[in-house]
DNA sequence: ATAAAAGTCTATTGGATGAGTAGACAATAA
DNA sequence: TTATTGTCTACTCATCCAATAGACTTTTAT
């Protein structure tokens, strides 16, 4: 399951994506808008922040604002930052790999279904953009 | 990612599936041939029997095995009993389905890849059984 | 009978992780 | 120059997970 920092991620991202060049928006708007703590979500802006995807001003009209087109931007990439791994097991995860302890993975019945569930479910985060969890009402 | 209960009890059932029909098998040697820790080990058997995956004998010649054939067995079922839902959001389980806070599903555009992301993962899982985690040595 | 060996079950511990908060600081526009 | 906004580090609190403890029940072998 997605933490809650992915979804509040998630929600911040498709208000942030449906004011895209219109200019930043407030942490604080986001958070009344989408009901999530503002603290919170000042970290969570941060990061992806961080990430390059998002870009902020600061002072009298600061706010946050997508630093890139929609169409550009992966799910599977948005849920690798704010949540991790996208593979069920280390082992069988691209950007995250770490072997299992005591898991030889030539011998491993587990690792290959694993690797098969990880690549049904990139193809759908992959082909899947900010594009297409834009809000609808702004 | 799987909880390393849940990745105990794949290897354990692994096992078990290899030696199905001959015999129950001590929970010390699977702790032992799978390096797991025996009393933690003792839980998710339990959990596992509960579940009517497994049964149980007790006493001297007791130990456990697999109560129904391995092929009749989903991974998803396993991965449900002992680490939860197969699902992203909650909001898009089938089997442990709770509404998001503050989320209304009619105009949540997060849901629908959620669903579709979920459906990915189950068409690899409901397809494979114990059978195809079967260890390979006894 | 009875002792040894096995699973059953409840409760507890310790550590890690996650959600959320506090508050000082830096930058910017009016 | 001041109010407003984001930046950053650190912290707290609760929850969950992994693992353990120990008393109990059942069963088999002697």
């Amino acid at each position: 399951m997605l933490s809650q920092k992915a979804k509040y991620a998630l929600q911040a991202l498709g208000l942030l994506t449906a004011r895209y060049q219109m200019g930043p928006v407030l942490i604080s708007e986001i958070a009344g808008v989408k009901k999530i703590p503002i603290k919170f979500l000042e970290n969570i802006l941060l990061e992806l922040k961080h990430a390059n995807i998002l870009e902020s001003y600061r002072g009298r009209t600061g706010g946050y604002a997508l630093k890139v087109a929609p169409k550009t931007v992966k799910l599977s990439q948005i849920i690798r930052i704010v949540n991790g791994p996208i593979a069920m097991l280390s082992c069988v995860s691209l950007n995250f790999y770490k072997p299992c302890d005591n898991c030889t993975e030539e011998t491993c019945r587990i690792n290959p279904v694993m690797a098969e569930a990880r690549d049904a479910v990139l193809k759908i985060l992959d082909k899947r953009t900010l594009a297409d969890i834009k809000d609808i009402e702004v």
